[in-house]
DNA sequence: AGAAGTTCTCGGGCGC
DNA sequence: TGCGCCCGAGAACTTC
C-alpha cells in the first residue's frame, strides 16, 4: 500500500490522534508482526506506562517515539491504524492493539499480515535494521540533484529498480516510480550509467514535485489505503501513468504500455519515454 | 488465475 | 578465489 506520500499522511493523521496517549497495556494476535524483540510478551511488557510523545517517518517507516523507547513501524502492502474506543468491536484482521488508559486504543489492521514492528531503546533504532543504511529523503532540504546523483553513481541496473532500492533513496514505490519517469520523460529500463545530466535534473524534479504534490492531497488509495481517520488520498486521481495501461497519453495520445520491470507491473508511454 | 501499493532471501553470473 | 554487486525468482499472505 503505502509509499511515501501515505505513510506521511498516516504520521499527520496518527500526531494528531495519539500524541500524549498513554499506553495501559498491548495486545498482540499475530506473533509475525512483532519483530523485535523476538518475544511478543516482552514487546508487550516493554510498552506499559509509556507515552506517545510523538509520529515520524524515516522512508516508508513510521516511527512512533514514546518515553525512552521508539516503535518502528512499516505498512507494507496493506497495513493500516486506526484510534477505536475500547468497547468498539474489533474488526476481522486486527493484529495489534495499543490499549491507553483513556477508554480509547490504537489497532494495527494489515490483512496480507506482511507490516512489520520493531522496538528499540530510544536512539537505538539508527544504528540496527530496518531503519540501518536507509537512502536519502526526497523530501529532505538536502535532497539536492548532485546528492541525488551521487547517491546513484556507480549503479548499472534499470532506472527503476534502482529508485525502487530503498538504500539510495527512501520512499518511492510502484506508484510514484512510474509517475516520475513518466513525467520527466525516461524509459523505466534505462540503465543509471548511461542517464545524462539533464534527465538527472529532469528525474530529480519528477520526483520531488510527484511526492509532494501527492502529499497534499493525502496521498493515494488505489482499494485499500486509508490515513488514520479512516479517510482516503486523492492523488489517484492526478495518476498520468499508473494504471492507464491502453489509455492514451496525457501527452501524446499513445497508448500506454504496461510491462514488467524488476518484476514489478510497469506503466510508461512508448513514445515519450524513450531510452537515450 | 493472477495480480496487488513491499521487502527479504536465495542462487547464479559478472567484474575486479 | 573472494568479494561486491546485480538480477530474477520465489517467498511471506489474503482478497478480488
Amino acid at each position: 500500500m503505502p509509499e511515501l506520500p501515505e505513510v506521511e499522511t498516516v504520521k499527520n493523521t496518527l500526531n494528531q490522534l495519539v500524541k500524549g496517549k498513554v499506553i495501559d497495556h498491548v495486545t498482540v494476535n499475530l506473533a509475525r508482526i512483532i519483530q523485535r524483540p523476538d518475544d511478543i510478551d516482552q514487546f508487550a511488557f516493554l510498552l506499559v506506562g509509556h507515552t506517545i510523545l510523538d509520529v515520524e517517518r524515516r522512508g516508508k517507516f513510521l516511527r512512533i517515539l514514546l518515553d525512552g523507547l521508539v516503535l518502528v513501524s512499516h505498512l507494507r502492502m496493506e497495513g493500516r491504524y486506526g484510534v477505536y474506543k475500547s468497547t468498539d468491536p474489533v474488526e476481522k484482521h486486527t493484529h495489534v492493539i495499543f490499549h491507553f488508559n483513556d477508554g480509547t486504543e490504537l489497532r494495527y489492521k494489515d490483512v496480507r499480515q506482511f507490516g512489520t514492528m520493531h522496538l528499540f531503546q530510544s536512539g537505538e533504532e539508527f544504528k540496527l535494521p530496518p531503519l540501518a543504511k536507509l537512502g536519502l529523503e526526497p523530501l529532505d532540504q538536502g535532497f539536492t540533484v548532485q546528492r541525488f546523483k551521487e547517491a546513484l553513481q556507480g549503479k548499472k541496473s534499470k532506472i527503476k529498480a534502482v529508485l525502487l532500492n530503498q538504500a539510495y533513496v527512501v520512499g518511492i514505490g510502484n506508484i510514484y516510480v512510474d509517475e516520475s519517469l513518466f513525467k520527466a520523460g525516461i524509459h523505466p529500463e534505462q540503465l543509471v550509467s548511461t542517464l545524462t545530466d539533464e534527465q538527472f535534473h529532469a528525474l530529480h524534479h519528477a520526483i520531488v514535485s510527484t511526492l509532494s504534490e501527492a502529499v497534499e492531497v493525502g496521498g493515494s488509495t488505489i482499494k485499500s489505503y486509508v490515513n488514520g481517520q479512516g479517510e482516503m488520498g486523492m492523488f489517484q486521481h492526478q495518476f498520468k501513468i499508473y494504471g492507464r495501461q491502453n489509455k492514451p497519453c496525457v501527452t501524446c495520445g499513445t497508448l500506454i504500455e504496461k510491462t514488467v520491470v524488476g518484476g514489478r507491473g510497469t506503466h510508461f508511454c512508448p513514445v515519450c519515454q524513450t531510452i537515450k
